[in-house]
DNA sequence: GCAATCCGGACCGGAAAGGTCCGGATTAGC
DNA sequence: GCTAATCCGGACCTTTCCGGTCCGGATTGC
C-alpha cells in the first residue's frame, strides 16, 4: 500500500516527543510518553543516533537529545535512516537488487523521474510539520501543510 | 524502502506492452514479450481486469485489451488497484488497521497532508509517461518529466 | 465437439519486518 | 572506589505479508 515502515513512523513520534522535553530523556521515559513498547523505542533511538539525528548520552542520568531542531530535519532524512534510500522499484539509481527482466523491460529507467518527484515532495517537509502545534504562536489551523501546497 | 510492490511494477510494464500491440494479446504472449513469468503476468492481468483497466476477452483467440489509452491512466489508479489505497501510516483516512498508540500519539492525523502530497504528485503521472518513447514525435530527451516539474 | 483462453480462487514457500533480549561499556552519584 | 543507571551493539525469534504457482470451471472460436 505504499506504506512506510512502522519503525519510521515511530521515529517521527519519538522525535516530536524529544522536542517537547528540554533536557535529555531516557528511553523508558519516551516509551511511556508515546505508548510504544520500550525495546522498540530503544531500537529506534539507536538507529537515529547512528544516523546522527539524535545524540545518546551514556551513563547514569543519561538519555537522548536532539542534535538539531526538528524544524531543520527533513522527513526524507528520517526515512532514509531507517528504511534505507527511497527507491520505488529495483531499477532506480539508489536500488541495490536488480530485476531479471531489466533487458526486455521497456520502462527500465523510466521510474527515476517518479522517484525523484516523490523525494522532492518529501524533502520539503520537516519533522516540525508533523509535530503537534505546541503553543500555536502564529496560526495553528491556517497553515497545516504550507510546504506541501507546491504540488497543487 | 518506500518501495512499491513488484506486482505494481509488473502491471505498468504489461500495460505499456499492451499499448504497443494493436489487437488483443494473450497472457503467455505478454509474458514472453516482457520477460516476466507467465503465471505472474496472468495474475496481474486478472487484477487489472477486475479494476477495469483492461478488458479480458474469453474463449479461443481471446486475450486482453486496454479499456483506455494509457495517456489517460493515472499511475495512482494502478497502484490502488494492486497495492490498495495509498496510506503511509495506519492512521490516515484510507487505512484499515489502527495502531495501539493512537491516543497518546502526538502526530496522529498529521500524516494526512503528507499522504495527500504524495498522492497528488503521483496523480499527475500517467502510464504514458512511464512508457518508452515510441516514435518520439516531439522531443524524446527534452521533456522526460514534464508533469513532475510542478514540485520544484 | 474440441481446443484455446480467461476467471476465480486456493495454496505454499521465503523473505523481510517487527519485536525482544542479553552482555558489555560508560558515566553520575555516593 | 563502588554501585546504580543508562546507552551500545548485536543476536535472536516470531509473525506477517509478498511473490509466485497451481488447479478446476466457464466461455468462446473453429
Ligand atoms: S527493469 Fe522493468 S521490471 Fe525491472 S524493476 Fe525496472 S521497471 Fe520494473
Ligand atoms: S497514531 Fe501515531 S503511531 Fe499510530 S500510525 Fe498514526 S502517527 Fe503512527
Amino acid at each position: 500500500m505504499l506504506r512506510l515502515s512502522k519503525l519510521t513512523d515511530y521515529a517521527v513520534v519519538v522525535l516530536t516527543r524529544l522536542e517537547e522535553g528540554e533536557g535529555v530523556q531516557a528511553a523508558p521515559d519516551l516509551a511511556a510518553a508515546t505508548g510504544i513498547a520500550e525495546p522498540t523505542v530503544a531500537k529506534v533511538l539507536k538507529i537515529l543516533a547512528h544516523a546522527g539525528l539524535v545524540e545518546g548520552l551514556r551513563g547514569a542520568r543519561g538519555g537522548y537529545r536532539l542534535t538539531r531542531p526538528i524544524a531543520e530535519m527533513p522527513l526524507t532524512e528520517v526515512i532514509t535512516a531507517i528504511d534505507g534510500p527511497i527507491a520505488l522499484t529495483a531499477c532506480v539509481d539508489s536500488a541495490v537488487g536488480h530485476c531479471e527482466a531489466e533487458d526486455l523491460c521497456p520502462v527500465r529507467g523510466r521510474w527515476d523521474p517518479v522517484n525523484r518527484a516523490i523525494r522532492d515532495a518529501l524533502s520539503g517537509i520537516t519533522i516540525a510539520d508533523l509535530a503537534p502545534p505546541r503553543a500555536a504562536p502564529v496560526a495553528p489551523p491556517a497553515r497545516p501543510a504550507a510546504p506541501l501546497a507546491a504540488t497543487a
